[in-house]
DNA sequence: AATGAATGAGGATTCATTCAT
DNA sequence: TATGAATGAATCCTCATTCAT
């Protein structure tokens, strides 16, 4: 499922995260700082990618493949809704806090940028292949509640997942907000915010 | 609170967020493009501002000031809390629809480019003149529950607002989806979402 | 006919000129050798034209127009078609010696470079507007001729015409050679070419 | 006189010549082109060539010499300076409608490049070891003429080899036009210049 | 001998900013 | 005050050449 990543190919993805986790704006990156920091000549990169987008798209994608991943094998392993939940929000935490890059992959999407618009040029490709790992997780969170077959309408659960999706956020937001530095609170909030999707969850497919 | 605006200044914004509702890339604008749409000889511009990024970021601040009054002044006009949310929802709607300016303006906030920092740096200027728009306009909707001085604790009035700003957010990104470009669905979802944020709001102020 | 060249513009031009006559590779020249030599801001350059090749093409037309009024006053200027005809080959001599830059002009004409797309471009919208110096020349040299109005076919006059072009061609590279580097010999082969020139264009008149 | 070409080399020849065929600038053909036309690595061609000028100019002498020789071959079978001529203009036109190749390379003679550096140096050396193709077919085409031993000054014929070859350029130019697509016209042309280039020819030798 | 991945010097072009008018 | 012509720093990208395999 991963192991194709070439070296220097994986080498740019890493320099690029990398670069935006010391703060750098990513629309001012230039290709020498990521093939600097890559430890590869300048060259080199566009032997391998079209130009500087897609390396930052392709590089942010990668990042969230690879968090996915983890959510995914993380959720698989939790056995209530409220602990899948409880591993989704504290994984997102440990990302927020240390490199953010999929909070700004999420913004990316709604963006109008170049990067963007690689971004949702490679997005569309993966889905047609099959790959959406987003969606993986939540399938893998809601398991039980999708065996249980009582399915609630489609554009139901398109709000649901954006539902779920704006908590997810809200709580990145709040864990970035000073008030919250502290683990107390946080976990508070966090606590707060996983009965309230599990709560929407849950009375979504009971209604149903 | 705003007719201190000079024409050429306010040219300026229009021109910016002209662009933008055309399509525009915020991070590769140009002064041409900027001055060139203003109408304005590209040298004028640096006499009101100090450079390109103040140019941009108070344009989207323009535009925030502009909404959250006209924000204020419906919430103040409606009676009940559901028709208060809803008109914010509506309004919401129509910004995403027509020109989604302040969405991009929320996105900004998370960011980490030159333009951002412009951003923070005048919000911070704001908040310590004592204006602070968007949370007037909160508290406007608030005024019946606010006024029955069963204060929650500062941080869960954090959180409610965080909360309900995330599913504002959650209904803004729901309704850019292609599946929500009935008004039909679009009510649905709407009152789903008043729901939501009316109990969330309810419930804070009981339970304390 | 003429006046209408913006200052830098025209010293684009003489800075293009110039480098060639040094010996400069027309296909490798930079825009920075031509800035500098023009005394003006690289970026500058790219105010008047829209890239290297339309400024390098453009020269040469410069040139070739300048050169082209040149003969045209020399030409009408003159009384006998051998005297018309020496006043050409001379300033075709002077021309080579000095700059060579017609030459190449006329070289690029069949080329197919980035350069000579140009030229060619342009040289159709100058055909469109009515302006071609070139056949100005070779019509103010052959009044004479041409009003005994025995007109031989077009396709002879097209004959004619690349007949004595590759005649002064000829001429042109002849001059270039070692051999022919004093002014004595020289002459001897001016008047050859001159004769050679004459008799066949007094032959297509006569015979038709 | 010819054998000694290795494959490898002989395949980067037919490269170049081919992608010059297929409408390539010269002067931006890339060494990835070359080699990846001639099916070998891109190290192998620095095995044959010291580097891209080399390449080409070697290729465009290659063309010269082949088609030389077949010059040569043709104007020996024929009889009369007329058929002689005739060949070579058919041949010129067979070039030129297919390649050019051959056109180019004259081109090249009087450009300042560094591939024209390498043509000239590589004649040079040609001329030492007596290696002279275009000159012998002349000789070769002029063999009665030459016989007769009433041999006209040295720079005579230097002129005459010059006027001869641009009357060969001037068909050239001549059936590169539009107005001389149909083989009628060119047939009509080609009689014409056969007997201009006789005329010379037989006078100057009468002359002497 | 043959390769092609890696390189980085080099060059075209853009655009924010200045400043003389 | 308003301007926009002029600027050149900054940056992307190309491609000839090398060299380890």
């Amino acid at each position: 499922m991963n192991c194709e990543y070439q070296p220097k190919e994986q080498a740019i993805y890493q320099a690029v995260l990398a670069l935006f986790e010391d703060g750098a704006d990513i629309n001012n990156i230039t290709v020498a700082e990521i093939t600097g920091r890559a430890g590869i000549g300048k060259g080199t990169a566009y032997e391998y990618f079209s130009g500087k987008e897609e390396m930052i798209a392709k590089a942010f994608l990668y990042n969230g493949e690879v968090f996915c991943r983890q959510l995914y094998e993380g959720v698989c392993r939790e056995k209530t809704l409220a602990d899948k939940v409880n591993y989704v929000l504290l994984a997102m935490e440990d990302q927020i806090t240390k490199t953010n890059c999929v909070f700004r992959l999420m913004q990316m999407l709604s963006e109008n940028s170049a990067v963007s618009n690689w971004i949702h040029k490679l997005l569309k490709e993966k889905r047609e292949t099959g790959i959406v790992p987003a969606e993986d997780v939540i399938r893998a969170a809601l398991t039980d509640e999708l065996n249980e077959r009582k399915m609630p309408p489609e554009e139901m659960l398109t709000y649901l997942m954006m539902s779920v999706y704006s908590k997810i956020f809200c709580y990145g937001m709040l864990i970035n907000d000073d008030k919250y530095r502290q683990e107390e609170r946080r976990k508070r909030v966090r606590e707060l915010v996983n009965q309230s999707i599990c709560r929407e969850v849950t009375e979504l497919f009971e209604l149903s």
